[in-house]
DNA sequence: CCATATTCTTGACCTTAGTCAACGCTTTAT
DNA sequence: ATAAAGCGTTGACTAAGGTCAAGAATATGG
C-alpha cells in the first residue's frame, strides 16, 4: 500500500524530498469513511487535518434554520480544515463524505512539530493556503458582481477546461446549486434557459457545450453588464 | 526608526524572536505612497508583498464595466498580496492608498529565502493566512445567509466590540457598501431603517448603538429566519 | 468665501432569484 | 410489485435590493 505515489500528484505535498515524505507518513493513518457520516462539525476542537486519497467529501455550513451551504468539494489530492489546526483551533464548519471514501488524517501536534524544521513542507503549505485564499476571494467577488447564469457558465467553463466539449457533472444538481450561492429550483431554470437559447444541451448529468464564444461571454459578463 | 514595534502589533509576524525580526527587516523597503497611486494592478507579476505601516489601503477588483468591488481594507498593521507570491505569482487584485500611507515592501526572493529555514516565521505566517481564510469564509457565508441589515448589525457589533456605545466608522460609507457586498443608496436606507427603529443613530460617521440586545439579535438572524 | 466636486440621501421603478407547493421520475427497500 | 424517499422540474408569488435620476449635504481648493 504506496500511498505516496497518490500524494506525489497532491500539490500539497509536491516537491518534497523523499526522507520528509516518510516523516509525514509516520504521522499520518489511513482512515475510510462511509458517505454521510460526519467528520467534524462547526465549531468543534480540531485534532488534524485531512487529504482525500479517494472518494468525494464537502465541506458545508448550517444556517441556523438547517440550510446547507457548501463551501467546497474536495477530490482526490485535495485537503480540508488545515487552516483549522493554527487559526482558532476549531473547525469552521462541516465535513462529510459524499461517498465511501479513503482519507489521510495529519494529526495536529505531531504536524506542527514536523513543520517546525521543515521549510518546504511549510512552503508548500502557504502556497496551499494562498490558493485557497485567492479562490475565496473569487466566489466573494461572484456572489457580488456575477448573476446565477454568469456563476453557472464559470463553472461549466472551469469544468470543460475550455476545451471538453462534453462534460459530466461530477455532483448532484442540488449540490451544484448549493455550491453555486443558489437554490435548486433557480438552477434548474437556468439550465433550462441556457439550453434555450442553444449555448448547452443537458441529459441527466451530461451537459453538451454548444458555443463556447457565448458561454464565455457570459461568465465574464457582469450583472446589468 | 524602529518599525519593529508595529510589526509587533501585527498577527502576521507576531511572536517572533528578535532576530528572527531581524532578518525580516533586512529584506524589507520602506515605501511612502499617497492617495490614489496605484501599487499594483490585477494581473501585473508579483514581485513582493506589503505591509501597511500607518495609514489605510484598498484592495479592489474592478468589473468590466469599471465597477469596483473592495475585496479589503488594510489598515496598519495589516498585509496584503501576500498570497500572490506563492499561488500563480500574479497580483490578483488592484491596491491604492486611500491617504498617504507608509507601507512596508518585502520582496518575494528574500523572503521565500527566510521561509526555507526559519520554522518559525513560516507558522506564524500559516497561521495569518488561515485567519484571514477564515474571515473570507464568514463573508461567504454572510454574502448568502445573511442580508443587508444583518450585515451592517454585525459590522457595527465588531466596531463596537461589544461594548463601545458610541462608535466612529473609519472609512466613508460608500466604501463600507462595497465592503458589505451592497451599494451605497442600499446602506444608506438600512441605517436610515435602524434609526427609525431605534437601534442606532447616526450622524455623519458617528454612530450611536442604542439597543445593544436588538442589534445583537439582528446580526445573528438569517435570511427568512 | 464662493465655486466646484464629491459624497450622501431619497424617491420611483424593476429585475433577480428565493419561497411555497405540486408533481413526475428514479432509486432503494420491504 | 409497491411503498417510500430523494432528486429534479415547473408554476405562481413575493420581496430584497439594485438601477436611475435628482436633489441635499459636505468637503476641497482657488
Amino acid at each position: 500500500m504506496n500511498y505516496s505515489q497518490i500524494l506525489k500528484t497532491c500539490p500539497f505535498f509536491a516537491g518534497l524530498a523523499d526522507d520528509d515524505m516518510e516523516a509525514l507518513m509516520g504521522i499520518a493513518r489511513v482512515r475510510e469513511s462511509s458517505r454521510g457520516e460526519l467528520l467534524f462539525s462547526d465549531g468543534e476542537k480540531a485534532v488534524g487535518f485531512f487529504v482525500v486519497l479517494d472518494g468525494k467529501v464537502k465541506v458545508y455550513k448550517l444556517s441556523p434554520e438547517g440550510k446547507e451551504r457548501i463551501l467546497h468539494i474536495i477530490h482526490p489530492g485535495g485537503t480540508f480544515a488545515e487552516a483549522a489546526i493554527f487559526a482558532d483551533g476549531l473547525y469552521p464548519a462541516y465535513a462529510e463524505p459524499l461517498q465511501s471514501s479513503k482519507l489521510l488524517f495529519l494529526p495536529k501536534e505531531g504536524f506542527l512539530n514536523l513543520l517546525m524544521d521543515n521549510g518546504r513542507i511549510s512552503i508548500n503549505m502557504i502556497a496551499g493556503l494562498s490558493k485557497f485564499l485567492r479562490q475565496f476571494a473569487n466566489q466573494i467577488e461572484d456572489l457580488t458582481f456575477k448573476d446565477v447564469p454568469s456563476r453557472l457558465a464559470r463553472y461549466l467553463m472551469a469544468l470543460s477546461e475550455g476545451v471538453k466539449a462534453s462534460v459530466e457533472l461530477p455532483i448532484s444538481k442540488s449540490q451544484l446549486a448549493s455550491n453555486l450561492g443558489t437554490v435548486s429550483e433557480t438552477l434548474s431554470r437556468t439550465l433550462r434557459k441556457l439550453s434555450e437559447d442553444d449555448l448547452i444541451s443537458v441529459s441527466g448529468k451530461k451537459v453538451e457545450i454548444l458555443d463556447f464564444e457565448r458561454l464565455e461571454e457570459l461568465a465574464e459578463k457582469c450583472k446589468e453588464g
